[in-house]
DNA sequence: ACAGGATCGTTCGAATTTGAACAACGCCGT
DNA sequence: ACGGCGTTGTTCAAATTCGAACGATCCTGT
């Protein structure tokens, strides 16, 4: 085993920057999304990406893979959305095994009654307190960290 | 209501991929964590910051402030900790109703043995991902989110 | 055609998380 | 001294999370 290389002063202030500004921003989003919308932020996301699929909806795996959860955390929430009648579940054309998840109409009523608020905590926790520079330079960032750890996997 | 100011195309990349971004992250340092270390993050968090308190340790609430967590959330936690014997809890000097948690020598045995690993992958998924300049921009970002979040409370 | 291995989605049990409610205590002005 | 109010930490029920195991199905090479 290799000696660590442990983290210096401005890596640590990265990782710890990092690490508490993402608890306040989630837990803010969070609470924001139970409170007024009664939604969760994963079965928020997952009305987000199914809208953006379309009439097609996505296979399970898909939405585990894009959403980064587990398998059966996804299992869990899908149905608590179906039970809810905002998501359907039906059989993948292509594939016996699969299930397409799509959203429904209520589905999406649902989404347009969430999204202002969300997008106003969102702003407000994050967006709207960087500016241009700040907001281009973390989007980079982020990038180059999804697009290594895409690879990984 | 005010008509929503929704994300334009910078803004919207920049919170998705703070998204995919966080969500990587975190399930890597989470699963190497289980998997080498048999410690939560929140676990592992709680030893550190109690670690940097020293020997008068930290009371209940100021730990759940500064990890940014519910109150009940972190009597579990270090009610677990304190099962495993790596903290202990004492009654406040100052305060009857105040409980002040402290490492034990055996929690700090025990963040010695899983900080390597978890600095290793903590590199892997966010720091080595990032030259010096990106670094240095998350940090400055980051720190404007944590700056503003934490007056709001 | 078919065996072997990979993939799919769900189920299961155990662990964790949350806010609300609660009792006990500190603090303040009068 | 004392009443009112905020704070402290825990408990509770309910919801959520995860990985492992599972049966079912797909796919590949032969």
């Amino acid at each position: 085993m290799a000696n660590t290389r442990w983290l210096d002063d401005g890596e640590m202030a990265a990782w710890t920057s990092f690490l508490e500004a993402t608890h306040r921003v989630f837990r803010e989003v969070e609470a924001q999304l139970r409170d007024e919308a009664g939604l969760s932020h994963p079965q928020y996301e997952i009305l987000i990406k199914l809208t953006d699929a379309g009439p097609d909806g996505l296979r399970m795996t898909e939405l585990a893979t894009t959403l980064i959860t587990s398998k059966s955390g996804l299992t869990y929430q899908v149905g608590q959305l179906e039970k809810r009648g905002l998501v359907t579940r039906g059989a993948c054309p292509t594939d016996t095994r699969g299930v397409t998840a799509r959203i429904t109409p209520a589905g999406t009523d649902a989404l347009r009654a969430a999204a202002p608020g969300h997008v106003e905590r969102v702003r407000a926790v994050l967006i709207d307190l960087l500016d241009r520079e700040q907001l281009a330079a973390v989007t980079d960032a982020m990038n180059s960290v999804n697009a290594r750890l895409r690879e990984e996997n």
